[in-house]
DNA sequence: TGGGTTCATTAACAATTGTTAATTTATTCA
DNA sequence: TGAATAAATTAACAATTGTTAATGAACCCA
């Protein structure tokens, strides 16, 4: 059951039956459906979410319309980072894209797991440190590429991703209209 | 002369005074010329730099084209991240694009850090985080905005960096080429 | 200081994207 | 299942950006 969550765990730092206790106990199982909203634009995250399974969709909005910064897959932990950390009112909302099993720990909980179990800021760093790369990589694609080359990439990267959401969330997140997008994948098709 | 660091850090985590004396000898006063090369394309990073004054610049590069990917500014940790994190090779070069003087750690310092200091830690954990939530920030500003936009905000947010710093960098930095930038320039002034 | 280099602007044209709207194709759920 | 909704494609035109090239301005530094 929270086997991928002691893998990406174990893969972070080494724990003992006994720490690997205390977390199990700070992070809650909590089901949740499809299109259901963790956290919304306005108000200040309370939870970070590792996804145990299913797809949880970031936006922004903008004028009406929602744009898709991130979408975060089984193995992550999700959040509106900057509003959890500095418990700021977000501008970002968090909506699954699937039913999903998360487990769940809230801002007092994390405040107690640092205290409980001093390696979790060797967690966290660290969670935060690819997170920054993550980052780094997919901005540096939006000044080195264009957004054919971005969506090409993008293809060959999450093929699983392609079949799990709608295209014009893919779009967005590219920085297009998912009428661009659709120009681009038709220009791919025929030159092949 | 180190008021800046112990100033940056004092917002990042509490520090006694033995602690500041372990941070002052880990981190060397190093001073480097304007053009100069701190890491390479292709080389692995073995420092990181806390920059006390003047400016170094991250480029990727891309068919014999150099594109600015970020600008590191008077108190902020530079370093190609990635590479120094993971000690694989860069695809990232970092130059100087001033006079710069700098307190430098190597893989090494850090280790040794990490074991004397475990509040160290905290401070990369928090530095991480900064990072990670400005290269959100950036990111989200190529998906919602678009090049004039997104130089507008760049040139409120970063009055001192337009004039420090040659108009073609910012231009790569914001995605785009330089005759568009100075098409953008002109835009805006005309619109006034 | 002055000659050379780099940088910024302008122009003209091609290519791409955005926008709006209509049509077709999928998906949802009552 | 079948009607209603949402999503993807296509078309046409406007706006913006990329590209290449020429010119003028700014800046090194020997």
């Amino acid at each position: 059951m929270r086997q991928l969550f002691h893998n990406t765990l174990k893969n972070l730092v080494e724990l003992s039956e006994k720490e690997k206790a205390i977390l199990e106990e700070a992070f809650v199982f909590r089901q949740v459906p499809k299109k259901f909203k963790l956290a919304e634009e306005g108000q200040v995250a309370k939870e970070v979410y590792f996804i145990n399974k299913g797809l949880i969709r970031l936006y922004y909005t903008k004028e009406g319309e929602e744009i898709t910064g991130f979408i975060f897959q089984e193995g992550l932990f999700a959040s509106s980072y900057d509003s959890f950390l500095k418990q700021q009112p977000s501008n970002q909302t968090l909506e699954t894209l699937e039913e999903c099993e998360l487990l769940v720990i809230d801002k007092k909980g994390m405040e107690e797991l640092y205290q409980t179990l001093p390696k979790m800021h060797i967690i966290t760093r660290k969670v935060a440190e690819l997170r920054f790369i993550n980052a780094q990589r997919i901005l540096s694609s939006f000044i080195l590429d264009s957004p054919e080359e971005r969506y090409r990439k993008f293809e060959e990267e999450h093929k699983d991703l392609l079949l799990r959401v709608p295209q014009h969330y893919i779009a967005s997140f590219l920085g297009i209209t998912p009428v661009s997008l659709s120009r681009i994948r038709k220009r791919l098709k025929e030159s092949e």
